[in-house]
DNA sequence: GTTCTCGATATAGAAAAACGGATCAATGGA
DNA sequence: TCCATTGATCCGTTTTTCTATATCGAGAAC
């Protein structure tokens, strides 16, 4: 498994922890065997992307493709507080205006 | 095939011919054979992530995951032409060229 | 101690990707 | 005209996902 890959997983593992999903729940939501989910967080398959895209979708996840070059700006703005960097400078308060 | 699955495989097709290779450069490049690069590029196949990460990776792509809310502001830098939405205030002598 | 949830694992079968190699029509250049 | 390139398509084979279902051990709650 290489470092894309586990990325990818990892992250899709992250998203449904963080969300206090379980394998279960998430089965439920995208329509994936629950048996199947632990294969793919564990890395033990080559997942197709329809099965990747229906997991990110019920997670609120996007699958995106990014230029190298912009992969660092783009995490920074994910890995953000979900804020400042979509935040313009004339916005300074803390609340947070996202739906 | 739905919108996501669209997105990404115009997404490499784009690229691809942006990059001025042929189906057989990018097959050479990302090892994937080129009779699949073009079902693949017409949406005839739901390919495996390690595909999708081989052609990727050969295109100077990289495959990530980001929030629905942050798919904007995603967008917004990758489609920028390159300089000011990657550059942000803090980073100042940053010149990232990549041959 | 029983019951429940959790994630990991097993089995068996159907479906599909992946691979290799070959071919074809269209195009463009020598 | 001849030749090379490009993308689409076909064939046959192998490998793998994907699904469905069930089970297991660990842990928590009652």
């Amino acid at each position: 498994m290489d470092y894309a890959t586990e990325y990818i997983t990892a992250t899709l593992k992250e998203a449904r922890k963080q969300q206090g999903l379980s394998q279960r729940d998430l089965s439920a939501a995208a329509g994936v065997p629950q048996s199947h989910i632990s294969k793919i967080e564990n890395g033990a398959v080559d997942l197709r992307l329809s099965s990747l895209i229906a997991m990110a979708r019920a997670l609120g996840l996007e699958v995106t493709l990014v230029p190298r070059k912009s992969v660092v700006a783009v995490k920074a703005i994910v890995s953000a507080p979900q804020s400042e960097f979509v935040r313009p400078a004339y916005s300074l308060g803390d609340q947070d205006d996202d739906g």
